[in-house]
DNA sequence: TCGCCTGATAGTTGCC
DNA sequence: GGCAACTATCAGGCGA
C-alpha cells in the first residue's frame, strides 16, 4: 500500500474529480431539458407525446444510419467504395 | 387540427430541437466520461473501485444536504427558522 | 400458437398469479405503513420530518453497506481477500 | 425542546422501526416478484409480455369495481339495495 | 464474445 | 398541480 497521498494519490484524485465535474455538467444538461420540457407544456403541448415523438426520431435517425451502413458495405463488397466517405488512408 | 405547419408547429419544432441538441450534449459528456475511466485504467486504477469512491463521495453530499434539509424542517416546525437562510423577505 | 390451453398456457397461469397474489401482500404492506404514518401524526409527529429522518438512516445503512464493498473490492484488488469472508471453500 | 430521548422519543423511535420493519418486508415481497419473473423467463416466457397481461387483467379488475360501484350506486338511487352487500347496519 | 446482471435513467403513480 | 417515491426499461460491465 505505498503511495498513499502519493503521486499516484493525486493521479487518482485528478481522475475521480475530472469525472464528478462532468457529472455535473451532465446533471445542468438534464435539468435543462426538464426545463424545456416544462416550457412547452405551459405552451400547451403534452410532453408524453414530445417524448413519443423523440423516440420515433431517433428510431429513423438509427434505421437511416443502419442504411447507409449496410449500402457501404455493399459497395465495398462490389470494390465501389463511396469517395465521399473517409477510410484508414492507404498507408 | 388547424396549424399545421403553422405558428405552433414552429414551436413544437423549436422545442423538440433544443431537446434533441441538449440531448447530443449529454451523450457527448457520457462518453468524455467513458474516456476518463478508460484513461484512469490504463494507468492502473481499477474502474471499479473508482466507481465506488464515487457513489460513496455522491451519497456523503446527498447526505450532508439531507441533513441540512432535516434541521431545516425541524426549526420551521418548532417555529425557529435558521436566520442564515434567506427566505422572501416579509414584504 | 399450439398449447393454449396447454401445458405451458397453465405454467404461464401459474405464473401470472402468483405474482398477482404477491403484489396483493405488498399493498397490503404499503397501505400497513401509510397506517403508520397516519398514527404517528395523530400523536403529534410530523410525517415530513419523520420520511427525512427514514432517508437519512436509509442513507448510513447504504453507505456503511458500500464502504465494506469497497474495502473488500479494494484488498481483493491486492490479493489480499478479507478472511472474514466466506467465499466458496476451494474444493 | 423538551423531552429529548425521554417518552416521546420512545414512541417516535418505535413508529420509526416500525415502518423500517415494513419496508423491510415489501422489498422481500418486491425480491420474490423479482424472482417469478425470472423463474418465468427462464420457462421460456417474455417478461415483457407478462407484464403487459398484468397490466390488462389489473385494468380489467379496476374497471369491473367502477361498474360495480356504479351499479350499486344506481340501485341504491332507485332504492334497491343489493342484499349481497354488507353497509353500514340500520343502526 | 455472448449472455447475464447489476446499475443508471426515464416514466408513472401517489402524496402533499 | 407540483413534487417525490417507486417502478420499469435500458445500457454498460462482468464473467463464463
Amino acid at each position: 500500500m505505498a503511495d498513499v497521498g502519493g503521486v499516484a494519490g493525486e493521479r487518482l484524485r485528478s481522475f475521480i474529480q475530472r469525472i464528478e465535474r462532468l457529472e455535473e455538467e451532465k446533471k445542468t444538461i438534464s435539468d435543462d431539458i426538464r426545463e424545456v420540457f416544462a416550457e412547452a407544456k405551459s405552451s400547451g403541448f403534452d410532453p408524453k407525446i414530445m417524448r413519443q415523438v423523440l423516440k420515433i426520431r431517433k428510431m429513423e435517425t438509427a434505421e437511416r444510419q443502419e442504411m447507409d451502413a449496410l449500402l457501404e458495405t455493399y459497395l465495398a463488397a462490389l470494390g465501389m467504395a463511396d469517395p465521399t466517405d473517409d477510410p484508414e488512408p492507404p498507408g
